[in-house]
DNA sequence: ATGCTTGTGTAACATATGTTACATCTATTT
DNA sequence: AAATAGATGTAACATATGTTACACAAGCAT
């Protein structure tokens, strides 16, 4: 028993460590943050690389915690080709926006893209903590409008028209992070183009077709914007 | 004075009867909605059919409640052409997921579909409200997470990948609505093709095949689902 | 070094969609 | 009834992208 006990204030304090980084509990103070994660009944998932955590369709029952790892979501159309949303480190709430509302089901399936593991806490404990803490609530809906921006700059994304205007669009969303004139390629071109919704010869296609106009210089993973204006241009 | 107390109690009456039917004030009683509105400070502001409500890349520092009449949203791409998200209808909360979050700007523009009144409340106040009413608080995060569902389907539905699939996807969902074999356009061709972000020749184009191919039955703004199996072939 | 896997360039071709232009039809207004 | 504006059908053509296939390079394990 006691045993118990001191194995599950370790977990506790690791916990605790893990979530002071999230942003669910910022401007909270440790003993809040420790009054609410002991307020969740909550169970401790761990899914190995490349392992399903959710199925698109699953019933929405638990706020979900990525304490450590990254997932990623895909969305799959219904001929089974699917698109990636996005890439999530730890630690980050996954689908917040989901846990409410009337249809309670994903809309997208969460795969493992390392080893990792997730808190799951029980909706009703999580609202009933929301409720209790000011604080914690006003991070919640923070965290969950930050997400439908984010969703509704990908429908802005997914609807530019051209392959080029896309590439042009993450090369200068790039070049805004990165600071630099020569941006690093985070991801293979095999990744973007799953990112894109493209096929991988029509933006190994494009990305050359810029290559040769003179906008970009490639050099492996290293792409030079040599031609600013030029790479705006192409996003109309 | 009196006649000003009289006028605030006709407006608020009013109110109150309007945000009755919004799901904002869904389970609460009159009484808890009367102290909620009370508690507010808003503006009531009113606009004429066409006029924009909101310009995309406003600051958002205001609840939107849109009262009567009808508005719709649109995002634009960089080159000025526009994709419009959805038409929304009086009583709805405008935008409500990105009232909190880091970049309180509005990634879209609102128009007035018809002439509209608008609350608009100060986001403090509303916040505060939030967290004094429990209830009202889980009908905001049941409508926030309502819109991340939309907005994800939407998603979803502009990455099919043909205009086939797209008309196939809307009838069918215009069917599983009204439940009836042949069903209504509630719009336009030239609206649709908006919707659905692709040139209305197309979208006619595409539509006449699907006549052609035996597939559906089109009279004016009736259109007759004859084959449902190759329908849901379409969306692959 | 050898082989294996993964990523990338590229070419020929098929196809879907956009572009532009015009004809028609419909409903509304005068 | 006539005129007008808006919605729709359609055709010819340009273009972007997908499809398939293959060659080659880079990185990794044996």
């Amino acid at each position: 028993m006691l045993h118990k006990h001191k194995y599950f204030s370790f977990v506790a304090k690791k916990m605790i460590n893990i979530l002071t980084r999230s942003s669910l509990f910022k401007d909270m103070t440790e003993n809040e943050k420790k009054e609410c994660i002991g307020s969740f009944h909550f169970q401790l998932k761990k899914y190995k690389k490349n392992q399903v955590v959710v199925y698109a369709q699953d019933k929405v029952i638990q706020q979900l915690i990525l304490l450590s790892g990254a997932v990623k979501n895909e969305m799959s159309d219904f001929n089974g080709k699917s698109i990636k949303i996005t890439d999530i480190e730890a630690p980050r709430l996954l689908a917040p926006g989901f846990l409410f509302g009337n249809m309670n089901h994903y809309p997208v399936s969460i795969f493992a893209n390392t080893d990792c593991e997730i808190m799951a806490i029980n909706r009703d404990d999580f609202l009933n903590t929301l409720l209790k803490n000011d604080q914690l609530q006003l991070n919640f809906l923070n965290l969950i409008s930050n997400q439908t921006q984010f969703l509704t700059r990908k429908i802005n994304f997914l609807n530019l028209k051209t392959i080029k205007a896309k590439v042009a669009h993450y090369l200068l969303n790039l070049y805004k992070r990165q600071h630099k004139q020569t941006v690093l390629l985070p991801q293979s071109q095999t990744q973007l183009a799953e990112l894109f919704g493209v096929t991988r010869p029509s933006l190994s296609r494009t990305i050359n077709e810029l290559s040769h106009e003179g906008v970009v210089r490639i050099e492996a993973k290293r792409i030079t914007i040599l031609d600013m204006e030029a790479l705006k241009q192409c996003l109309s």
